[in-house]
RNA sequence: GGUCCGUUCGUCUAGGGGUUAGGACGUAUCCCUUUCACGGAUAAAACACGGGUUCGAUUCCCGUACGGACUACCA
């Protein structure tokens, strides 16, 4: 039987989109494009006392902006809605129900206190793991100890409960994982998990196996901190009939923190000034902003790329990938075992790759977007050459404007370690000459003619041309490092030239 | 504590019973460049440890150490 692969990103709205997340996203949406299959996203919001409001559309905009949207979601719905599991709500306990009758879940009554107590029984009691399972539950209020008709009245009488599955005292549970191979756990570790909570809601173990199954999901692809719950939904499957037709697994390794180790906390991402969100996102309780790497100035395609690479490679050498050379490459074999730290160096190379294989255009686009901020406006064909000599230098789009304005502001000041250095009565002739031979010139002035025209300036000066050409620089930009210089004269054109000139032989002095 | 998962350069990783253990980021040096950057070249840099199995183990097995996840009426 070949079914159409269909996987499933299933996060709750809790709050904006961890990286790890959007990682999980991007796999499960790669390996459905590449098995010509369906990619859908449910959101996962049965525990009410969570909602975050927002989080829904953050998680939308985000895979929007990442271009990996789902083909099936809450806003685009196919044929197996709802996608939130809060309108299926009504569904669940019917599967509950049914597994009670088969006898593999009962009605427990316990309250919190009680709950509590038990585990603290346990823990002076030193029990290795205290938990709600095949020996506790004899003790405890549940269908199983009490007798059937006190049950009947306690949920007649409308006294909360929940019910809970019935893992078997003694058994091996067995589950092939696509990354790790054969995972073996005894039920004996496993705890009596609650399958319907009091308020009507299913938990996550109940509510993801429903709607998988209903959802005809064929592979689970998600992060590490499901393994241990895994066993208990592959006996879930099989209770409720459905092992035929159950999905394969993949569980992917972890996000772990750049330095020391453990789990890519919110503290790291603040710590080494680096956004831990897709976009930036502001807590609608606490009113805090957690950056995102969209404000921060990296390229979708290229944060993509270096997403896809944290826990996967092609096999090959190759290290840039559009998202469709990705989807072709992609397969979970080649998915790896181990935790993943996060560096964000490699983060910023990848987006410098992407920035410079954009057209001057679109790079012009950029610089004009920074200009604007500051209300000033030049033509396009100069921000298409400004853009052009800057991208080598750039990282993040933000930087063509930050690094390159001195072409379209002239300096007020000047870099005093460069000009105590570099500036000389050698410079101040050089210069002057290139004033006169500027205002000599007739028609517009380009690099090459500027390279000659400045050469013969020093001749004329008797000044070899290396000594001072720092010092042009700083005369003309006000700093001490940048693009190729005669492209600069180019783009200033000769009545800024001499504007410049003037005003930084008048204005610098000759140092000792 | 218990259960499960993991461990190759600083980081992301390739590899796999016999290799000079390969690549990328970062770092250093050199070249290119009348600056810086880009680009090019070179270098330093790794199989956690201990036992097996084997003619031979970084690779297979078992321990140990270390790390991580899970251990809720959260997902």
């Amino acid at each position: 039987m070949n079914r159409e692969v269909r996987v499933r990103f299933a996060p709750s709205p809790t709050g904006a989109l961890h990286i790890g997340g959007v990682r999980t996203a991007l796999y499960n949406y790669l390996f459905a494009k590449k098995n010509g299959g369906k990619f859908l996203l449910r959101i996962e919001d049965t525990d009410q006392t969570r909602f975050v409001p927002g989080a829904e559309k953050y998680i939308k905009d985000a895979l929007e902006w990442l271009n990996i949207s789902p083909d099936e979601s809450p806003w685009n719905p196919g044929d197996c809605g709802p996608y939130r599991q809060s309108e299926r709500k009504a569904m669940y306990m019917d599967y509950a129900l049914d597994l009670l009758e088969k006898g593999h879940a009962y009605y427990a009554f316990d309250t919190p206190e009680e709950l509590e107590a038990m585990r603290e029984r346990l823990t002076a009691a030193r029990v290795v793991s205290p938990q709600y399972n095949s020996i506790t539950r004899t003790q405890m209020k549940n269908s199983l100890t009490l007798p059937a008709d006190e049950v009947a009245a306690r949920l007649a009488s409308g006294e909360p409960y929940v019910i809970r599955v019935k893992i078997p005292r003694k058994e091996e549970v067995r589950l092939q994982d696509k990354v790790r191979g054969w995972v073996m756990v005894h039920s004996s570790t496993l705890d009596d998990k609650v399958l319907m909570k009091s308020d009507g809601m299913p938990t996550y173990h109940l509510a993801n196996i429903v709607d998988d199954h209903l959802m005809n999901i064929t592979h689970v692809i998600r992060g590490e901190e499901w393994l241990p719950s895994a066993p208990l939904h592959v006996l879930l499957y099989r209770y409720f009939g459905w092992e035929d037709t159950m999905p394969e697994f993949a569980h992917l390794p972890l996000l772990l923190k750049p330095d020391g180790n453990g789990k890519l906390s919110k503290r790291d991402a603040e710590k080494h000034g680096f956004p831990l969100f897709p976009l930036s996102w502001q807590d609608p309780v606490s009113g805090q902003i957690a950056d995102g790497f969209k404000e921060g100035g990296y390229l979708p395609d290229a944060f993509l790329n270096f997403l896809a690479f944290l826990g996967w490679n092609p096999g090959d050498h190759r290290e840039l990938f559009t998202l469709d050379e990705l989807v072709e490459a992609f397969s979970i074999e080649r998915i790896g075992k181990s935790g993943t730290k996060f560096d964000i160096n490699k983060a910023k190379w990848y987006n410098e790759q992407y920035l410079r294989r954009k057209s001057d255009a679109e790079l012009a686009a950029y610089l004009t977007e920074g200009m604007e901020a500051e209300g000033l406006q030049i033509p396009m064909e100069k921000a298409e050459k400004i853009a052009a000599i800057m991208k080598e230098r750039a990282t993040f789009p933000a930087d063509l404007w930050k690094e390159g304005q001195f072409m379209v502001i002239a300096p007020e000041s000047f870099d005093q370690e460069i000009a105590a250095k570099r500036w000389n009565e050698d410079s101040v002739k050089v210069l002057s000459v290139f004033k006169d031979i500027l205002e000599e010139l007739e028609g517009e002035l380009l690099a090459p003619q500027a390279k000659e025209l400045l050469n013969q300036a020093a001749e004329t000066a008797e000044v070899k041309l290396g000594k001072i050409m720092q010092a042009v620089r700083l005369a003309i930009t006000g700093i001490g490092a940048g693009p190729d210089l005669m492209e600069v004269f180019e783009i200033l054109g000769k009545q800024e030239l001499i504007k410049r000139i003037t005003f930084a032989l008048n204005t610098l002095e000759i140092k000792g």
